[in-house]
DNA sequence: CGGTGCTTTGAGCATACTCAACATCAGTGG
DNA sequence: CCACTGATGTTGAGTATGCTCAAAGCACCG
């Protein structure tokens, strides 16, 4: 067993927070951590690579990882980040369709597909839990597609910290103040945007007193309202 | 039992066709059978909204379906087209993230999601195969936001045959004379272009001769070689 | 035939990109 | 402590791609 969890298996387990672990009994938790390793990586890590064979269910414990792929001529579109308590590396035919990498230094929890199979068999709503999880992620790669194809530079920057927001909301953390781990290239490469467009646009939303900018990573939500109104969000619910 | 069902139950059975009883035995098909009905739908028809409650996960067994989310002001983006034996109608939390509607009259199967899970219970093999179907949604979703997000109208236009050649191919069909049931608008919607875009772009990859164009729903390609390079696919293979 | 809906084509324009210069920041070593 | 360096971010000018608006061309259908 891997020595460098610090997860408690006792009755009020902090493992709870686990997504994986969501609505298993003590049981196959313990099956569960016992086939997991721990590992860490550092910022600009490859975790794998789009092609590569895949062996491994990541779920982020720490940090933040990007998925992204790539045409030949390296442009680049990431295709989500992921934050701790999400997982990543469930792909068709057990070959990555993208690279991971983590834009911050990372710890990860990985566990072997084949192992994971033979859970899956024995309990069917750990298999539910899954698709549970791919069907979310579906839906949020049909809403960005929605992003991508039909929203204006404007709508899309404002989308952006609005989505991070929601996130944090559900996290029960603040959601007027948010930490970008990632930087502009990697924001324009997620939105389909050139960096100097996310910059410049960046800074007009600031300018008009919707959000505030400090040292490059940190953000303030001043008028989460008005926000939602140029990210196109529904204005009608808005406009009481 | 529905009676409108052509499906042979017998040893060498045409259900095999089916995506959602692969891997099922007899017995399993039979219950799966029992649970399903058929209904038809006329070219425009809607099937489900976004926001509706789903109750079902429905198999495309004639036509093709459309699947698209909107924004307030109408923009459309098309999210994917459903073609015969592929499924669609799973979405988070019982709730559908997108709407539905039949771009040419169409036959669907439905099979109720609350019955769905409990064969699941049951059959944990049912519930994996569900995953790698969704898995291979996501895959697919993941390419899509490259084309929405990086691409250019040109290389949109051309991956787009290209990807329905492909099916095709899997299909045994004929891969380099296609049907193409959606219109223009449909198109653009799915390839986050206008219209005119695509009309225009279309008509110039005719007079460049790479594809050939019939009465505004039949597309021949003539040559797939320089359409992957147009659609910017690793241009290195072809460089030999 | 005339209508209706879809598609094509044209002209002008706006959005977002490219190229380029400059500013800022983090880290390094004198 | 400050100068230097490389990476990252901002700002500006000019331009290209793809959009909008408009009109004409076609096919399908009573």
């Amino acid at each position: 067993m891997s020595a460098a969890h610090s997860v408690d298996l006792g009755p009020s387990a902090t493992i709870t927070t686990s997504t994986i672990h969501r609505g298993l009994d003590q049981r196959h938790r313990e099956q569960l951590f016992c086939i997991s390793s721990v590992q860490t990586c550092r910022a600009k890590a490859v975790i794998f690579h789009e092609g590569d064979r895949s062996k491994h269910l990541f779920e982020v414990l720490d940090g933040v990882v990007k998925l992204y792929r790539l045409l030949p001529d390296g442009r680049r579109q990431i295709t989500g980040f992921v934050y701790p308590g999400q997982v990543f590396g469930l792909d068709r035919s057990h070959v990555h369709t993208a690279t991971a990498e983590a834009i911050v230094d990372a710890r990860l929890c990985g566990y072997p597909l084949a192992k994971l199979e033979l859970i899956t068999e024995e309990l069917p709503e750990f298999a539910l839990g899954l698709l549970r999880m791919i069907t979310n992620e579906l839906a949020a790669a049909h809403d960005h597609m929605l992003l991508l194809g039909r929203k204006s530079a404007t709508e899309k920057i404002s989308s952006f910290p609005l989505g991070l927001s929601d996130r944090c909301r559900d996290e029960g953390e603040d959601s007027m103040m948010l930490h970008l781990p990632m930087n502009r290239a990697n924001i324009g490469d997620y939105l389909g945007l050139a960096i100097e467009t996310v910059s410049r646009t960046m800074t007009w939303l600031r300018q008009i007193g919707v959000i505030e900018l400090h040292q490059r990573h940190d953000l303030r939500i001043l008028d989460h309202d008005r926000l939602s109104v140029l990210a196109e969000e529904d204005a009608s619910i808005l406009a009481v």
